[in-house]
DNA sequence: AGAGTGATTAACT
DNA sequence: GTTAATCACTCTA
């Protein structure tokens, strides 16, 4: 039974309150459906790693648009990563997807991605958008409106809020402002699909410091 | 630990 | 119009 869908009111909202909400809703796209557990925030005006931070651009423009439009970018030279927009219009903030769980479409999702294990589907935000067939032609995309190709929807099941997780981001901590406030990543305790790479328990000062 | 890859952007002419 | 620096990653070792 999925959840209901997530329309400008629940998208419309503020990022650092968006972010954790995502935290177990699903987005399809393409025949295949993924249980978000793990997300980051970026708010642009506060935010020296956001791709908005220094103003709008036109790679960058979705990020100015209202709640539940689709940024997506590409990196790295060969991947692509996906955004929900949040806020509201003129905010530039948004949620990058970072990792996920399959939970229909599980065919499609092994013909994109041969030879990978399903825990590692969407393990990592290129992954993701590999797994899901999302590129950049969907930058932009209303995911409110009818009819999208792409569909958000909360959790099929609460989500205990006991079980989120959230840590600040390396290498942006005291910029000032909300920057310092608000923790930017957000994952879900206890899931095998969340990036390895990132502690899940508070870190030591690194060696050596 | 390093290589690989190409869109994006600002800074040039 | 051209160029060079940048990039929020993944894969193969």
């Amino acid at each position: 039974m999925p959840g209901r869908r997530l329309g400008r009111r629940a998208l419309g909202r503020d990022v650092h309150d968006v972010a954790p909400a995502l935290l177990g809703a699903t987005l399809t796209h393409a025949g295949v459906t993924v249980r978000l557990t793990e997300v980051e925030a970026y708010s642009g005006a506060v935010d020296p790693g956001s791709h908005a931070y220094r103003g709008r651009t036109p790679r960058t423009a979705p990020m100015f648009g209202a709640g539940g439009l689709l940024y997506v970018y590409f990196t790295y030279g060969m991947h692509w990563c996906v955004n929900v927009v949040t806020g509201r219009e003129g905010t530039a903030q948004a949620v990058l997807l970072r990792a996920g769980e399959v939970v229909a479409g599980h065919d499609t999702a092994a013909v994109r991605r041969p030879g990978v294990r399903p825990r590692d589907w969407c393990r990592g935000p290129a992954r993701l958008a590999t797994t899901l067939g999302v590129d950049g032609a969907l930058s932009g995309l209303d995911t409110t409106a009818p009819g999208s190709p792409v569909v958000l929807r909360a959790p099929a099941e609460p989500v205990d809020p006991a079980r989120w997780r959230s840590g600040p981001r390396v290498g942006v901590a005291g910029e000032g402002g909300d920057a310092d406030r608000y923790p930017w990543r957000w994952w879900l305790d206890g899931e095998p699909t969340v990036s390895p790479y990132r502690p899940a328990k508070p870190r030591a000062p690194r060696p050596g410091a």
